[in-house]
DNA sequence: TGGCAGAATGACACGTCATTCAGTATCAAG
DNA sequence: CTTGATACTGAATGACGTGTCATTCTGCCA
């Protein structure tokens, strides 16, 4: 009997382990001894849990993308008016950060590590991002064609700006001291920042 | 009799593989080997031109930021008005941007490989951000002084966010197939897009 | 031409991991 | 208590890459 879940608790404290490891040393920097070591294991018994070293980092990656698409469940699909759209940013991006407030580790590694550990990675990295960049672009539309949203942009480069600076606010948050409270200063000045600019007046 | 700058010479050329081999494996990935490969040379000969691979990847941030310097060298150091403000935006992001379209490998390594090099390099890199955005916050800060930028924002975090859009343009213009047009691209929507929003109206 | 200085070379010493594996501990069932 | 199976361990392995260094090469000057 390999206990029903007991397993899938030594999975999750090696995951949490190598979280702690790679926002500490950096993936390249990190080693699988440090990971068992802070699990209180043999370094052999990881590969029991996990195929190899990237593999785990995946694991961590995927586990980030999963915790996102969790807190952006259940947004409407569309809105009708600016206020609305604001309403709608405000909620994707407190979703957002609200992950990488919980848990700044989670933004160290995935934000600054994943791009860096090896070019089909970051290949990944940069498509999800693109997907990323289609779905922020749909709304933009969306919002173009209801009319409260600015005709002449490029929405698929102005999506990716938009994003840019959502990212932006994940890294900071996860550099923060105070990770809420700076999740709350991006949210009241970023949404405001990407609708109407800094001029004071059109 | 060295020769005087048949030294140089060989310096930039070892630079310029290294460019190319940090662009396509990545940091980690290439090995000096590789580079001294692409010269076409032994690679103990690498050491008589580089303590070591963290120097000529420092060596490369290095020239980076001096083509950046330089690219930004004579603007004007204040602006009165929203639209001399664009022209200044306008100056800044198209000297930036000649850069990493020049040579796209550049911003491949520069903006991607870097953080992930080692913690030391991250933290490096981190706070010359932080040096970036307090420039960028000056110049909001004067227009906010001078009235013709909102009064209400965080400076200090809006300028975080404007940067992260000019980042994020340096990115996508460094991967870009056309990274001329890519260039042009975002100074045309990235600078309305930071100054007025992507709003209809307010 | 001989001799020298500096440049270049590449074999190799050395360290560092990721991964494997033979052996040990644990434990449930009979 | 025995047995079998599974979990675990950490020493051993092997691949790899960095940096060194004894040696060779090259061009220059006397």
């Amino acid at each position: 009997m390999p206990s029903p879940d007991r397993t899938r608790q030594r999975r999750e404290a090696i995951l949490d382990a190598a979280l702690e490891v790679f926002a500490a040393k950096g993936y390249h920097g990190a080693g699988i001894a440090d990971i068992a070591a802070v699990v209180g294991m043999g370094h052999g018994t990881f590969y029991r849990y996990f195929r190899n070293k990237r593999d785990i980092f995946t694991a961590l990656l995927g586990e980030a993308t999963q915790r996102i698409a969790k807190a952006l469940n259940g947004l409407p699909p569309t809105t009708n008016s600016l206020a609305e759209y604001e309403q709608q940013l405000n909620g994707i991006a407190a979703g957002i950060f609200n992950v990488f407030s919980a848990d700044p580790r989670l933004g160290r590694v995935v934000l600054f590590e994943a791009p860096g550990v090896d070019p089909e990675l970051h290949e990944q990295f940069q498509s999800t991002l693109g997907v990323v960049a289609s779905m922020t672009r749909a709304y933009l539309d969306n919002g173009v064609k209801k009319g409260f949203l600015r005709a002449d942009m490029d929405t698929q480069l102005i999506a990716r700006a938009v994003n840019a600076v959502i990212f932006e606010g994940m890294r900071e948050i996860s550099l923060s001291k105070d990770p809420q409270a700076e999740s709350q200063r991006w949210i009241r000045q970023g949404v405001p920042q990407m609708l109407y600019g800094v001029a004071a007046s059109r």
